[in-house]
RNA sequence: GGCCCCUUAGCCAAGCGGUAAGGCCGCGGAUUGCAAAUCCGCUACCCCCGGUUCGAAUCCGGGAGGGGCCUCCA
């Protein structure tokens, strides 16, 4: 099956075809890390893990990178604001940052490269860029020649031209045209530096993305990713230098996500309404927020409220009492469950693995994917009704057929990355007092709706309420949960 | 001022020329002693005005409203 890109470079949706065949490579910018992650950092990871996931189901030898940019100017003021250093606050902010996308179940990326640790192949590039004429020295800065490349503009249709007439960009005398940018920046007193041919210094924003990305994955790549906001300058920037000093073609597509909002503004740093993803997930599941992100297509602004995501949660609860239902059923977890063998169930179940396919093939239509999946929840709950699976001594058959076909609901949750793990156990259950308690008074209360006491029955029933006991009966069976 | 993008039910959301997926909420029904859970059913003048077309939420033009970028930003 084509699977078919929307590239902000065309502006339209194209087929992807690897630059090698079989393999594809995928570099999205990652954080600069200077203040703990919020929710709208997630979007990009979550969305690109997606991505890799359905890659890799569709038998593509994926590779993913993240950098991390671990030195620049928010950096040295914010570590400075704190008498730390650049290096023990890129490492704490690093560390929130992994253990967030940990929470979060990113966990196909296959490296995170470091800015500072490929400063010399950032130097390389500077000293190649400069051999061919696209950057200049000055005064201890190095710049890069905007007007060098007739290109420049390309992915965000901006004009050079303009960019001077706006004049909102930093005006320096040490740069030939206002466009330009820096590539490498001296060091002013007391802040870090290496060593290089145009004097001490640190590399500017947009390099040590096109030096890492040409290291880790190659001239051309096929996928490079990153939020809306950076489009311009960083990925017009990155485009430039790159294809400036390859002569190549940089990378095939180029995907944005959607940016995340609080109210109706785009939540940033620089806005302050961020909302920090260690705080929410004090409150909700990862699993949750993960869900949200993918509730809407990539491309799209993505509206974050505390509302939404108890709706999202109530959306998810349907699936989590199915898991609980299939334990009951098949005697195993649904967790254990292979995943990758949708194709092995009847057909009218695997029919839902084909659709879920096709919306993802169409540029990661992960709202639809997710539609089919709540269809399937349904097909599959139909499946337990229709077989009585939950009435005493089921046929063995339809249990197993039943257990077979639900092998379509984790496989195509896994490709979303839901469902990783088993929710956590409530700990009524584990706890060897209160767990023998509420199933004595369920038996209690069975016995008295024997004997048509309902008084009593429905007394029970309320008072375990009252403690956020929930009872459902079943044919046969009484079972509780927790809320 | 320049460059992008968005506007679908109470809310979220898919839809990419053939007469509107899905979720949440709500309302009926089945089931239940009653509930819960589950299943079934119901709820859309697709922002407005023109145009193209046999046919448009989908394409084109204009208008209104909203957002992003042009400065650090995922």
């Amino acid at each position: 099956m084509t699977i078919r890109v929307y590239s902000t470079l065309t502006r339209r949706k194209e087929d992807l075809v690897p630059v090698v065949a079989g393999k594809i490579s995928m570099y999205v910018c990652g954080p600069t890390v200077y203040k703990p992650s919020h929710v709208g950092h997630m979007v990009g990871p979550v969305i690109f893990d997606t991505i890799k996931r359905f890659l890799v189901r569709s038998g593509y030898d994926v590779k993913f990178v993240i950098n991390i940019t671990d030195i620049d100017d928010k950096l040295i003021v914010e570590s400075a604001r704190r008498g730390t250093s650049v290096p023990a606050l890129a490492a704490e902010v690093t560390a929130d940052y992994m253990t967030c996308l940990d929470c979060l179940d990113v966990n196909s990326v296959d490296s995170f490269p470091r800015a500072t640790d490929h400063i010399p192949e950032i130097l390389a590039m500077i000293s190649g860029l400069i051999d061919k004429g696209h950057a200049y020295a000055s005064d201890g800065d190095v710049y890069f020649d905007v007007g060098s490349d007739p290109d420049y503009g390309k992915l965000c249709n901006r004009d050079p031209d303009q960019l001077e007439a706006g004049a909102r960009i930093e005006i320096s005398s040490r740069k030939r045209n206002p466009g330009d940018f820096a590539l490498w920046k001296g060091a002013k007193p007391s802040e870090p530096f290496w060593p290089s041919p145009w004097g001490n210094g640190r590399p500017g924003w947009h390099i040590e993305c096109s030096a890492m990305s040409m290291k880790l994955l190659g001239e051309s790549i096929d996928i490079h990713g990153g939020g809306l906001d950076l489009q311009f300058p960083h990925h017009e920037n990155e485009l430039a230098q790159s294809e400036s000093f390859t002569g190549k073609p940089f990378a095939k597509l180029w995907l944005h996500n959607g940016l995340m909002k609080t109210g109706d503004r785009k939540m940033s740093k620089s806005e302050g309404n961020e909302i920090v993803v260690g705080l929410l997930l004090k409150k909700h599941r990862a699993e949750t927020l993960r869900c949200l992100l993918l509730s809407s297509h990539y491309r799209s602004p993505i509206e974050y409220s505390e509302d939404r995501l108890l709706e999202v949660q109530r959306g998810l609860d349907g699936f989590h009492r199915f898991f609980q239902r299939f334990e009951r059923i098949v005697g195993e977890s649904f967790y254990g469950l292979p995943t990758g063998q949708f194709e092995l169930a009847d057909s009218h179940f695997a029919a839902y693995g084909t659709r879920f396919v096709e919306h993802m093939a169409d540029d990661f239509n992960t709202g639809a994917a997710l539609g089919v999946l709540h269809d399937l929840l349904g097909a599959l709950n139909r499946f337990v009704e229709v077989s009585r699976l939950d009435h005493p001594a089921p046929s063995a058959v339809a249990v197993s057929d039943f257990k077979r076909n639900t092998l379509v609901l984790r496989d195509l949750s896994n490709i979303l990355g839901l469902f990783q793990r088993p929710i956590s156990v409530d700990t009524v259950s584990q706890d060897d007092l209160a767990g023998p308690l509420v199933e004595f008074l369920i038996e209690l209360r069975n016995d008295a709706r024997k004997n048509k006491d309902f008084a009593m029955a429905d007394r029970i029933r309320k008072k375990l309420a009252d403690l956020n006991v929930t009872i459902e009966d079943r044919p046969g069976s009484s079972g509780w949960r927790r809320g």
